[in-house]
DNA sequence: GTTAGCACTCATTTCGCTTGAGTGCTAATC
DNA sequence: GATTAGCACTCAAGCGAAATGAGTGCTAAC
């Protein structure tokens, strides 16, 4: 059977109204709705040729018709038209992401609850690090008796600063001799690399007392190499979602907010995806428990490197066009702050 | 009218079997399943008795008793047992709490995790800084050409370690005046003094570049600074809540889903309490939307001095007197590592 | 002071009935 | 051959009456 221009519209006509109205849409209805020139009973035919097709199910014989993820999809590639944001929320974004630019976490989570707030849906950031990223440099720095920070700067630009209480007396010179040991040992190498102990690593321990230090700090700076490979996920408006029609069913809600309980799992399922923006319908995505929610995500960046993501995840039935041309917007300006933080089209610095 | 003997042993009755099943409790069922000496009739007229005083209520002329939120205080108060924590929960979490020591976030994120496994309800952490604390140090360290981590350290022990993109280049001779400047200026200085603009602060500005830089980084210090004042939630086990009768009233749970949705908000909200294990019923909660909630919260301590929240949230009909258990002994724990760490009770540091 | 007894209340369940939106099929029409 | 009108059929959802039963409050007797 073949997917006739009228077939595509009646289809079209279908998403429609039922990502409007979240019911099922009847011949009739549609007949009437969209001045087609077509009876309802036509339509009926058309309709039963496109559920056989599966673009469209049934809920049960004697209810409307309803789009399947086959027909989401084909929206989505096929016949979904960019829609302009609107400009209220256009200003929005604007305005936020431009209050604080230099907080890089904060500015993305702020990014995030203004997704949420705009589309009405849960929305997250994802920020990993990628497997093939290698490590720059190594700091520590004293901070009292016991306590020193340990920064470890990768070549992605991604820092990760941890506070560690040490359990022998060190002195602030055997921390630099230590921190200069460790990078110039690992210095241009992956972090996986490092963390499988692939590397023979050559350490200044003449004295006891900077071998006790290394013994002390070494198992910490692993693991907290080990946890910047780590996805990390912040969400937002959760309880937006009991606002769709899809979630006053007590049980559809509950599946909803526990995907939220395993943060780690979730992150990791949310990151496999490809750049850009990508919008994942039922099925398609990795775990069988979002079978009913598709998700849209895009990337951004800093300073050009590739560094996480950010996007919501609602029912099947979502406006894919708006939510889409939102997210894309959202993620085109925070690249761009985050560019400009770079300093190209600044003037007042000099 | 006079809370006698009997009348406590029947209320506790009730509260004990409306905490179980959730529904209820009628006079007919007290007088069969506790083997108290009395009818019905006699129950009755107590029940009578004890709404008057407020201690119960009545969903409807024809429903059992249900237990006030001042039955609760009471109970929480004078007629609640000690509940010992199940070993199998006692092994889970030293178990737990032992894995990694060092990272401090980690850690008490985890144990947040265990809360709500081991009592079913969400849980919550709060980090907050204290308004009273003080500026200790301050540390600029070069990452690349534009950016620079900025340390600041407090008195209280709390670090903040912020990356910080600037606009102007910079040597790293200038970073470390500037850092010493503002450490000068800062030290010892209460956070919110700092940030009110009390002091007059004095600063190295002799030559361009180092007033650049001052001009640059300045308004993130201070921005950074109030963040530190900022209290912080990190939350978990939310989808538990669907197991509770309660909540199978999708707009009960929608409300309770919400709290978690302004999270400064409701940061701030758990942080006005006493410290040592605390319980809050309903009503007593600060906000309203709260009104049908009982929190539970305990002070954890690092080194006996950073101090935050951590505890659960739950339906005011909840398992005070295992809950409390609980949450006192995860918190002991909690302690009690992070005060271990601090080296007294350590002999293989050398 | 306690209890048995009884009338009364009211949420909840159940059942049958009606309604109406929708389908699928067939025969007539364009 | 495609389209449409017409009609029988299906089924979820809404409605109201009746039954159920858990519970109370009151009164009079113990």
């Amino acid at each position: 059977m073949n997917l006739t221009d009228r077939k595509l519209k009646i289809l079209q006509a279908i998403i429609s109204d039922y990502v409007r109205t979240a019911e099922p849409v009847g011949s009739r209805t549609l007949s009437k709705r969209f001045d087609m020139a077509i009876s309802p009973a036509t339509i009926r035919n058309e309709m039963s040729d496109l559920e056989e097709m599966g673009y469209l199910t049934h809920p049960h014989t004697s209810a409307g018709r309803v789009p399947s993820d086959k027909a989401y999809r084909l929206y989505v590639n096929n016949l979904m038209e960019k829609v302009e944001v609107s400009p209220e929320a256009k200003k929005t974004i604007k305005e936020t992401l431009r209050a604080d630019v230099e907080e890089f976490d904060k500015t993305i989570r702020r990014a995030a609850e203004l997704l949420s707030e705009i589309t009405n849906l849960a929305s997250f950031v994802v920020t990993p690090t990628k497997a093939e990223d290698r490590l720059k440099f190594v700091n520590l720095l004293p901070v009292d008796e016991r306590t020193v920070v340990l920064m470890i700067v990768a070549e992605s630009g991604k820092i990760s600063n941890t506070a560690l209480k040490i359990k022998v007396p060190y002195t602030e010179e055997a921390l630099n001799i230590l921190s200069k040991d460790i990078t110039y040992n690992y210095k241009g190498r992956k972090i996986t690399e490092v963390l499988r102990g692939d590397i023979i690593a050559d350490f200044n321990t003449d004295i006891e007392a900077m071998s006790n230090l290394a013994g002390n700090i070494m198992p910490n700076f692993m693991r907290t190499l080990s946890d910047m490979l780590n996805v990390n996920l912040y969400m937002d408006g959760l309880s937006n979602i009991f606002d769709i029609p899809e979630y006053t069913d007590i049980n559809r809600a509950r599946n909803f907010i526990s995907l939220f309980d395993k943060k780690e799992e979730l992150a990791r399922k949310l990151m496999n995806r490809d750049d850009g923006v990508t919008v994942t319908i039922g099925d398609e995505n990795a775990d069988d428990s979002m079978d009913d929610c598709s998700v849209i995500t895009a990337t951004y960046s800093v300073d050009g490197q590739l560094i996480g993501k950010i996007g919501v995840i609602g029912p099947t039935r979502m406006k894919y066009g708006e939510v889409t041309s939102i997210v894309e917007y959202l993620t085109q300006n925070l690249n761009e702050t985050f560019r400009l933080e770079n300093g190209e089209e600044e003037d007042n610095g000099g």
